[in-house]
Parts: C-alpha cells; structure tokens; sequence
DNA sequence: CTTTCAAATGTTATATTATTACATAGTGTT
DNA sequence: AACACTATGTAATAATATAACATTTGAAAG
C-alpha cells in the first residue's frame, strides 16, 4: 500500500518549519511561523528564512508570491517542483495549488519568439471561488 | 498617422512615477522610484505607492511580483490588464513582457474543476535569455 | 461662481518582509 | 583526526509596504 514516501532528511528547523506549513490550511507569513516556533527555540528570522529557502529548493513547499506566503506542496510528494499554479479567492483569499496535465503541459512546453527555453515557471490565477461567487 | 495616444490624464504624482518606470530598460523597484523623484518633490513612500497603485489599475504598468519591481505595460497602450505574463532570465535577470496569443487565450479561457473562473492571472517563466544561454 | 464630493497630495510614523555578517556546532566522509 | 559541507544561533539592519490623519486640488452640479 503506497504509503507517504518517507520525509527526505529534513534538518531539525526545516522539519519545524515545514510542520507548520503543512498543517495549516492556508498560506503561512514567514513571521507567523517566526511567532509559532519560538516556543520551540527557533528565535531569529534568518533561521526561518533559512528553513524556508531549502524547503523550496527541495520542492516541499512553494512561495505565493502576490502573498509572500508560503504553502506545502500538494501536487507531489516530495519532488522537485519548478511549475507551480496557484488560483487564489479574490474576496475569501482562499490558495489552492492547481494540478492539472493540460495546464502543465501546455506551460512546459510553451517557447516564445525570443528564443528564450522556460525550465521554471509561476502561475497565479485570481477570481471567485465558489462559495464566494455564490454571495 | 497612429500617434501614441494621449496619456490618459495622470495625476501630477502619477505621471512623474510613470514617466521613471516607462524610461527605464528594466524593472525598477519602489524606492529607486522614490529616491529619483526626490528632486521633483515627491519625499515619502505612500506617495510613489499610491502612484503605482493607480498605475497598475489603469495597467499602465505592473508588478513583476517576484521581483518586487514595476515595468510600464508594453503589450497594449492605455488597456486595462489583467493578464500578464513576464519572461525572466535568471542569470542576467532581464524581464520582458510575454505578448503571445496562443498563450494568453490559453490561459484567459482555462478553467479548473474546482469550478473557479478566472478573470486575472501573472505568470512568470523563468530561465535563460538567448545570451546567457550562450555562455 | 460657489458648493460639493471624490481623488490626489503631504507628512509622520510604523508595520512587515527579508538579508548581512559573523561565530559556532553538527555530520559525514576519507 | 582532518576536512568539507551543511546547519544553527544571534545581533543588527536593510528593504518593502501601509496606517493614519490633515490638507489641497479639480471637476461636476447647482
């Protein structure tokens, strides 16, 4: 039975970090992970930060940037993730990570006239979401 | 003969702002902006971000999100934006403005499960420009 | 022309986000 | 043990952005 592959070796403030990203439901500030940890001797911004940028780099959680916010990766376990697609709730605020072949595929493979080969991108959608559409 | 149309009555403020972004060959960040109108008398930051902030509704610029910067829209003059998408080098951090209809009709037409319509997006590809690319 | 209202401005202070710099400690080799 | 690499702790500060409030401007309506 497919497990969760096992949690790849994460330092003991990444860990702490990521914890915290993981179980929120919704994007998470870096000072209010700051705030939440300090209970648990993590004290200065740049251990968070950190945290943060190897957590990235290792594909586990990704930035929002129109938020600076941050949330886990739900698309993949534990890959290394450089396309990323956010829709984010105009009124409830509310980020989910959208998975979906088409949207990938068309962006992976998409080249411009400038010549220029994309191996990364950032996608942020802005709308209504349901519930909010509804009121 | 297609003159550029009228600028469309900025505010003194507004247009000073504009003026610094649209000359510069890169995207210019909040307090460039601010200590180079220093001379023209704008002295504090509310006063640039409420020129940007009226800037990006009228889409006359935006905000490369990951960069925290501004760059005058080039793709339509005087249009009210909602979609953009930016090419980014990574090495020489060159931006440049994606005009691509396949791509943009791509996006402004997509539509997820989650039963959210979009009317806004940014999407931001990242990697190298033709020049780095050679080196 | 003057009243009115919304938009824009000026100003001070402060909040929020992020990095620099440097010292120290752990971890896994060879 | 010696080495290199990653991670940690800590203080200070840089960079980005907003709040709050007083005042002015400019266009539209009476």
């Amino acid at each position: 039975m497919a497990k969760m592959q096992k949690e790849y070796n994460l330092s003991k403030n990444q860990q702490i970090v990521f914890d915290i990203i993981e179980k929120s439901s919704e994007p998470v500030k870096a000072y209010s992970i700051l705030f939440n940890v300090k209970k648990k001797g993590i004290k200065a911004p740049p251990q968070v930060y950190r945290a943060l940028e190897k957590l990235i780099k290792l594909g586990k959680i990704h930035k929002v940037e129109s938020k600076n916010a941050f949330v886990a990766c739900k698309s993949s376990n534990c890959e290394i993730s450089k396309a990323t697609a956010f829709s984010i709730c105009e009124i409830c605020e509310k980020v989910t990570e959208i998975a979906n072949n088409k949207l990938s595929n068309f962006l992976n493979s998409f080249e411009d006239k400038s010549g220029m080969k994309y191996k990364k991108y950032n996608l942020e959608f802005f709308g209504l979401c349901k519930k909010c559409k509804k009121t």
